[in-house]
DNA sequence: AAGTCTATACGAAAGGTTTCGTATGTCAAT
DNA sequence: ATTGACATACGAAACCTTTCGTATAGACTT
């Protein structure tokens, strides 16, 4: 099954960028400028990374008023099945199941979270299975 | 507890390096050359490119014979383990648990692996536990 | 000893990312 | 109309990654 056209890996810089879309929707550069956490970080600095990002197609943007609104081309959901396809790929070899292991083994998912997950893998495959 | 050093995150080429030290072990820099899989690079490029990763601390070097003998500085597992933390913090908010529902949706996993998953969970906490 | 093979070291080009200064344009209020 | 606030565009520096050519040296063969 062709997948969407497939856009490049967004770099980190490009990444917080995206974080701030997806949380926020659609945004001027004034407003992702102000959102940024990171480091102290140039307002022209931000608006050459969002040029460039829509060069790359990785957003889009509305030029229809004097401060253009930018908006994530990919849905979050989308760009993070990337992300983790393309880790998958290159640091576990293509095991998921690999991946997957490391995160759980590693504190981080609290006991809500192991739930869902379980929740999860019930669905996809029934403890009744073979 | 504190974490040991934090060596700094490979690119891709040393991610490709790596790979190779991890399945292999010890290795001088012919023997990596020979069993990188991807595109063709010059056995110079590589050579390099371990000079740099002993430089950043990501492989350590015996220069006691001719031909230095190459291994990684961290374990594999160590090594995913900060790259999936990495990942986490980049594109996931911090929800490790986000990140392996993407992983469970995406197909990846066999059947096998989701067993083993699922043994994984029970460990971390059992079903009967409140 | 000279020639060949193989090793490391090193410099530097080519390409990408990130940074920001400066130029220029638009709008609104004086 | 001039000014001030704020917007985009753009060029270019600084930095990093990846690539490889060339220099140099040790070891082995003839």
């Amino acid at each position: 099954m062709p997948r969407p056209p497939a856009i490049p890996q967004p770099t980190n810089a490009e990444l917080a960028i995206l974080r701030v879309l997806w949380n926020e929707g659609e945004c001027t550069v004034r407003e992702v400028h102000e959102r940024l956490p990171e480091r102290e970080v140039g307002y022209t600095t931000v608006l050459k990374l969002m040029q460039i990002m829509v060069e790359k197609g990785l957003v889009r943007r509305n030029e229809s008023s004097r401060s253009h609104v930018y908006r994530a081309a990919l849905p979050e959901r989308e760009a993070q099945r990337q992300l983790v396809t393309d880790l998958v790929d290159r640091a576990f070899e293509g095991s998921a199941a690999s991946l997957v292991m490391h995160a759980l083994e590693n504190n981080l998912a609290t006991a809500a979270d192991l739930a869902e997950i379980r929740k999860l893998l019930d669905e996809r495959s029934p403890r009744s299975a073979p």
